[in-house]
DNA sequence: ACCTTGTGAATTTTT
DNA sequence: TTCACAAGGT
């Protein structure tokens, strides 16, 4: 055993750190506390609440003050309102419910600054479609530019005429659209030539035209333009419905701190204490409205403190604030953390080496060694036919063995796409299957949310349909699973004896290879009857919806292929042929799928990306990593080729692209408690030496 | 030889 | 949404 004994030195150090944060909390110094991964940043932040809480509660209660604690995520949120037990005086929530807490109720200027933003958006269009030189914009409004302003606003009555075969036959082939627009082509033969600059001029008229609209509306005081409304389920602004989304909300109020000094007193003297976690993943927004409230209460001499609790070095997402903390929020407190909790020493020595910034950790635990790390360089074998993801997962094998790997010791594995841990998990057809779809082409930004979360709240319409399914197909094949859980209590309250063994029966012959054939025997067991429990049962799991295995496709199809042109025959052939194909995935497949999605994987190694796992650790970790991510063909070649290289200038290793590489590289590897290997799928010859930097040796695999 | 146009492919994550 | 590239036109 080890990481068992905490060095009595470094234990002491630790409090002592804890002890400087409680001074300057109790000296009400705006801090910004940072500390590298596996520190134990969590236990600092809960650990802080609890002092304010015990020292200053009986303050803040008779003044009918609260604290806040701002988390990044809702799963955030949860874990700190259980590490910190029940209190009456602290609020835990994201930014965006906060925020929203605090300026909902402050309607007027709210529909002020919505309407300013109107404007602001009406005018960047109007900017666009006649005046805008950028290269990028300019052609696209050419045509349109060229135009009278008589012209224009026949263009824009023809096609308001239009309009519903415009978005029928949006997306299109070029041709198809131009076919149906055949009126607009002969009165402008231009303007339909290149179908993508039509689009986006038709676009920018009608969104201009919608806008105008909206702030006539909020003039006139039209019953729902009165208020603005904040939309939690998409991130996405639908301005001229008064909706906005999570960007514009915090926009939104940090405007509204800057303009109305008394709503930043409001603020100040309902929640004197602001704690922040993950403050490098914090919005620059909301960064700046705490500065706005620091700066106010020090000019009007109130009690205020903001602490910042983080790591920039585990920034790994453009839109946070990162590095610039301190270049935004001037005068914080710096107070660091140079210990850890998490790893062993041999893992600990490699993370240290890609912060490469003067902050070394050092281990807490006097019995920390007895981990490893080594990097494994890909030698392609041109004689076996095999493909990358298969020489991961026979990587991955060998330490089934070599690390005792079993269901209770898994052995997980950090790849760069959720693409490639849809392969290596197995339901690579199920991923193919929906991002190939009309639907998912078209907000391909939304597979990921829709497909492969594991918050099921988030599930697109079908994968959830598919979800359900599955749940009862796992179900019925268990049978250790109580009766209640399949069958819905409120249905089972009301059978007898006879219906309910008729129903089970039933469960128990439903058959099929595939999904679409397990939900077809699932209507050949279907009578609609409500004499039949299995039939309840059947309308329960699809709301009704279903009442044959057609509606059902009918359905799948519908939702995945929205507004397709049904009158070609060669779209309706390929459509169909999708979707059966879809539907003819394995059960054991789709049962991988529900498993991931479930968070109840049976397999031994599991798959995730490096984003997702931040702020978990695991015992044996696998980094399969490659040249290119995204658009950058070459981003960790790149990182390879700058680090350890004093020829190269320091700007250099300052620009963006490089510090994001570096942190995904810091975050993936500091996941490991005891085991950590790298396997790097590209050849790494032209970079060999940045790597040995950090960790010494290149190993062959599968040899050299 | 150069420009325009149309098509298809590409990342991660959170609210 | 944005970019790269192939096809086709001038």
């Amino acid at each position: 055993m080890s990481l068992t004994t905490l060095k009595p030195e470094y234990q002491a150090q630790e409090k002592e750190i804890q002890n400087t944060i409680y001074q300057h909390i109790d000296r009400w110094d705006d801090i910004v506390f940072s500390a590298g991964a596996g520190a134990g940043k969590t236990y600092a932040l809960v650990e802080s609440l609890k002092h304010i809480v015990k020292h200053h509660g009986r303050r803040l209660s008779e003044h009918n003050q609260k604290v806040i604690c701002i988390t990044y995520t809702n799963a955030a949120t949860a874990e700190i309102k259980e590490r910190l037990g029940d209190s009456q005086l602290i609020f835990v929530s994201t930014i965006h419910e906060r925020l929203w807490e605090l300026i909902k109720n402050h309607q007027k200027p709210l529909v002020a600054i919505h309407k300013g933003n109107l404007a602001k958006k009406i005018a960047e269009m109007e900017h666009d479609i006649s005046t805008n030189a950028d290269p990028k914009v300019e052609p696209k409004f050419r045509v349109y530019r060229a135009l009278s302003q008589e012209r224009r606003a026949e263009f824009e009555d023809i096609i308001s005429d239009k309009l519903d075969i415009y978005y029928r036959l949006y997306d299109s082939p070029a041709n198809k659209l131009r076919d149906g627009l055949t009126d607009v082509g002969e009165q402008f033969p231009d303007i339909l030539k290149n179908v993508g600059n039509f689009k986006k001029i038709v676009d920018t008229i009608l969104r201009l035209k919608k806008y105008k609209a909206c702030i006539e509306k909020i003039d006139s005081d039209l019953d729902g333009y009165t208020e603005v409304r904040y939309e939690s389920r998409f991130n996405r602004d639908i301005l001229h419905r008064m909706i906005i989304s999570h960007d514009t909300l915090l926009e939104y109020g940090q405007e509204l701190v800057s303009q109305y000094d008394i709503l930043k007193k409001i603020i100040i003297d309902s929640f004197p204490y602001i704690l922040i976690d993950e403050f490098q993943d914090t919005n620059t927004a909301v960064v700046t409205i705490m500065r706005q409230l620091s700066a106010y209460s020090s000019k009007f001499g109130h009690n205020f403190l903001v602490g910042y609790f983080g790591d920039e070095m585990q920034s790994i997402y453009d839109d946070g604030i990162g590095h610039n903390l301190p270049t935004i929020h001037a005068g914080l407190v710096s107070v660091n953390k140079f210990l850890n909790r998490r790893s062993h020493q041999e893992v600990i020595d490699t993370i240290n080496k890609i912060r490469d910034d003067n902050t070394d950790q050092k281990s807490i635990y006097s019995d920390c060694t007895g981990g490893s790390v080594e990097f494994y360089a890909y030698k392609k074998d041109g004689r076996a036919q095999i493909d990358n993801s298969e020489a991961v997962l026979n990587f991955a094998n060998r330490y089934v063995n070599l690390w005792n790997i079993s269901q209770e010791n898994k052995l997980h594995c950090l790849v760069l796409t959720n693409k490639l841990v849809a392969t290596l998990s197995k339901f690579e057809n199920v991923h193919s299957g929906f991002t190939g779809t009309k639907y998912y082409k078209r907000f391909w930004d939304r597979t990921n949310t829709e497909v492969l979360s594991t918050d099921l709240t988030k599930l697109g319409t079908i994968p959830r349909l598919f979800f359900e399914i599955m749940n009862f197909q796992s179900k019925i094949s268990n049978p250790r699973t109580p009766l209640e859980s399949i069958i819905d209590r409120t249905i089972l309250e009301n059978a007898s004896f006879d219906e309910l063994s008729t129903c089970i029966k039933k469960c128990q012959e439903l058959a099929g290879e595939s999904i679409g054939g397990f939900v077809e025997s699932i209507f050949n067991e279907y009578d609609g009857s409500q004499s039949s429990i299995f039939s309840q049962k059947v309308d329960h799991m699809f709301n009704g919806s279903f009442k044959s295995y057609d509606n059902f496709y009918k359905h799948v199809f519908d939702e995945l292929f929205p507004n397709i042109d049904t009158e070609d025959e060669s779209v309706l052939e390929s459509v169909n042929k999708h979707v059966s194909d879809l539907l003819s995935i394995t059960l054991e497949e789709f049962g991988r799928w529900y498993r991931f999605i479930a968070d109840q994987q049976d397999s031994e190694i599991e798959f995730h990306t490096y984003h997702g796992v931040k702020g978990l650790e695991y015992e044996n970790v696998i980094v399969i990593m490659e040249n290119d991510f995204g658009r950058n063909r070459d981003k960790f070649s790149s990182f390879f080729m700058h680090v350890g290289n004093d020829t190269v200038p320091e700007e250099d290793k300052g620009r963006a692209e490089f510090m994001n590489t570096k942190n995904l590289l810091y975050v993936s590897c500091s996941r490991a408690i005891r085991n950590l290997r790298v396997l790097y799928l590209d050849d790494i010859t032209k970079f060999d030496k940045g790597i040995k930097s950090i960790f010494h040796e290149i190993h062959c695999y599968p040899d050299c």
